[in-house]
DNA sequence: GTAATGACCTTGG
DNA sequence: ACCAAGGCCATTA
């Protein structure tokens, strides 16, 4: 399907990010040009899990770093539990030093 | 084809 | 800082 390689070009840069970082739904969404909005970035990590791609859906979050999407994994401690095994910090669902760790994927691009 | 929903973002109060 | 409303595009019923 010619639709799903919008979301392809979202697995890959998901893929991309480095471990330890994580990256935002807009972020995603404005590197890709706008062909695709930060809700279809969501939709997009949903089919993921589905499609087992191998796609760290746990390294994207929403603009303030919560954990919107761990309800989606298989189990709720799934997202938070990988984030701390990568040595991310959460608390009360939230990335600690979230600026800190935000990696923006443009830096792919621009080292293409 | 229309209406409703969604792992969101921005703006205004 | 928090709450509410509008907008964005794609999927689903």
């Amino acid at each position: 399907m010619e639709k799903l390689d919008k979301y392809n070009a979202i697995y890959e840069m998901v893929k991309m990010i480095p471990k330890g970082k994580v990256t935002t739904y807009g972020a995603l969404s404005e590197c890709m040009g706008g062909i695709i909005n930060a809700r279809m970035v969501g939709f997009a990590m949903s089919q993921s899990h589905y499609l087992d791609a191998g796609i760290p859906a746990h390294r994207v979050v929403n603009r303030i770093g919560e954990l919107t999407g761990r309800m989606h994994f298989s189990t709720p401690e799934t997202m938070q539990n990988l984030l701390e095994s990568e040595g991310l910090k959460i608390e009360n669902n939230k990335i600690v030093n979230f600026d800190k760790v935000f990696w923006h994927p443009k830096e792919i691009i621009n080292n293409l």
